[in-house]
This record gives C-alpha cells, sequence and structure tokens, in this order.
DNA sequence: AGTATCTCCTGCGTGC
DNA sequence: TGCACGCAGGAGATAC
C-alpha cells in the first residue's frame, strides 16, 4: 500500500513527465471513489497547465493557475505514465487519465477504490482534508518538542498517536511500526508517558526510516513510463512488519503480533519496552 | 476533546 | 477447479 515513500516517489516519476503541460482532457471511467470524483472536474482542468507536483502527507496535489487537483491513491492506488504514442492497454479498474495536449497520459488505477481525486481551488491548504494535518515527518518542524508536548496526557498508545495525521502526517502501519522497533519502544505503551529523551529517539527513527525508504523507492521506482506503475513494496528488509513468529533481528526471540486499533501490529517483547 | 469502532473496496490466501 | 470465507488497511465518519 502506498505510504509516504511511494507517494513521494510517485510524484517525483510523474512530475518531469507532466509539469510544465497544458491538459487537453480528463477522461473519468469511473467516479466512485472514496468520494464521487466532482462532475465539474473535467471542466475544471480542461486547457490549465500543470504549473507542477506537489506533495502533502500523502496526497498528491497537481498545481495549475485555479486551483490544484488533490490525488490520494488509498491502499492500493498508483499513477503512471503512458508516454504519447506508446499504447498501453486498458487495465481493469483504470479509473481516469488526464491527458496532455502532447498525448502523454497520466493513467489512474486504484483497485480497492479507497483513494480519491478532488479540486480544491486555491489555496490548496484550506481544503478540508488538508487544513488539520500536522507537519510533515521530514520536515523541521517534526521534532522532540513537538512529539512531546502534544501527546501530553494522552493515554492511547504511542504507535496510534504517530499514525494520527494531526499529530504528524505519513507515518503509516509498516512505518509505526518498524520505527518503534528501532527505538526500541513498546508499540502500547501510553504516548503520554514518553520521556522527552525517547520522543526524540522515536521522531529521528521516523525520519531515517522513512528518508531511507524514499531513497530506496527512488532507485527502485525510476522508471514511472510504461511497466504496469506498480510500486509494490521497497527492497529494504523489514524487522518487524509482516514477521510475526518469526525471530527477533536482535535478540532472536519470536516477535509478537497483536491488533492495535484494528491494524497489525508486530514487536518484540524484549526489545521494545 | 479524546477514544474506540465502523466503513468503504478488491485481491489474495486458506480450507474444503 | 471452484467456491466461501477471512483478512488486509488509510483515514474520514460516527458514536460514545
Amino acid at each position: 500500500m502506498p505510504e509516504l515513500p511511494e507517494v513521494e516517489t510517485t510524484r517525483r516519476g510523474i512530475e518531469p513527465h507532466i509539469s510544465g503541460k497544458k491538459i487537453s482532457e480528463l477522461i473519468v471511467r469511473e467516479r466512485r471513489l472514496r468520494w464521487p470524483i466532482p462532475a465539474s472536474l473535467e471542466s475544471q482542468l480542461a486547457g490549465q497547465e500543470i504549473l507542477g507536483v506537489e506533495r502533502r502527507g500523502k496526497y498528491l496535489l497537481l498545481r495549475i493557475a485555479k486551483g490544484s487537483l488533490i490525488v490520494h491513491l488509498g491502499m492500493s492506488g498508483s499513477l503512471r505514465v503512458i508516454a504519447a504514442g506508446s499504447d498501453d492497454a486498458l487495465k481493469t479498474h483504470d479509473h481516469f487519465d488526464l491527458v496532455m495536449a502532447d498525448s502523454t497520459r497520466l493513467r489512474y488505477h486504484d483497485p480497492r477504490r479507497f483513494g480519491c481525486a478532488l479540486w480544491q481551488a486555491h489555496p490548496v491548504s484550506e481544503h478540508p482534508l488538508l487544513a488539520a494535518l500536522g507537519p510533515e515527518p521530514l520536515a523541521e518542524e517534526f521534532n522532540a518538542e513537538h512529539l512531546f508536548a502534544r501527546s501530553r496526557g494522552r493515554k492511547a498508545p504511542i504507535k496510534t498517536f504517530v499514525m494520527d495525521s494531526k499529530v504528524v502526517v505519513g507515518v503509516g502501519n509498516i512505518y509505526a511500526n518498524e520505527a518503534l522497533f528501532f527505538a526500541g519502544i513498546h508499540p502500547k505503551r501510553a504516548a503520554g508517558k514518553l520521556s522527552l529523551a525517547r520522543c526524540e529517539v522515536l521522531v529521528a527513527w521516523i525520519k531515517r526510516v522513512l528518508a531511507q525508504a524514499i531513497e530506496v523507492g527512488g532507485t527502485t521506482l525510476r522508471d514511472f513510463v510504461g511497466g504496469d506503475g506498480q510500486p509494490g513494496y521497497f527492497a529494504q528488509s523489514l524487522q518487524v512488519y509482516g514477521r510475526g513468529g518469526e525471530p527477533c533481528r536482535s535478540c532472536a526471540k519470536p516477535l509478537k503480533e497483536i491488533r492495535l486499533g484494528q491494524r497489525s501490529t508486530v514487536y518484540c517483547t524484549q526489545c521494545q519496552r
């Protein structure tokens, strides 16, 4: 599932192929995503130039002069660029194509339809989905003091807490599991009980794990033209996610798997306290 | 306000 | 080979 590193890799992959180009049309085949694709979207986009592709959390923002196209990949979404002239057979769940004036296509594919494609006039940060978001995990604003201050008095498990997009964006289930392992913090520990020093360690690992995944994604997913555009998983070796029952890579004790907020949570009972 | 639960959806693995 | 089933999960909506 696209986590922040996949979304950032997607952004970097598609940006050079569509930025600066004029949109000729939007072709929608299936409007029923997480929210219906707005009926006015085709007319909003036609004839407009794409000024750039940005990212906020896991939302991709295609900037045009009068507003932004907001795209989320949900659980199973992907975008691929189809170069002008190349024929790329339409697959099931290819829900829309953004067609450029030079015939380059940006094709959205999403089997589970948990993603979305929405419109927001400037400023895009005022869209209800974006307005209350916390800082970017790799930005300076996400630091130990922020995590410490925000978590005081909170009884929620630290894993649930760091996955809350109002606290910090883009920390999905996989990377929350991984960062907590590296930080040596038990996922069920009450967020409000974490010391400033441990917040420091956790923040550092969240940044490190995400940055490393982006680096790996950058090499794995260089080619966004052709192919199936499926990001898949990163070649990085996961320490705990998906390894319940298998030996801890640090102490060899079998990893424990539990459910936390309906999410699969894996940790080492010995290394994480 | 904080917390827990429900919800959307399809592909995949499992058991018979 | 086919079917029913359970499960996975981002994150907003809803109910306490």
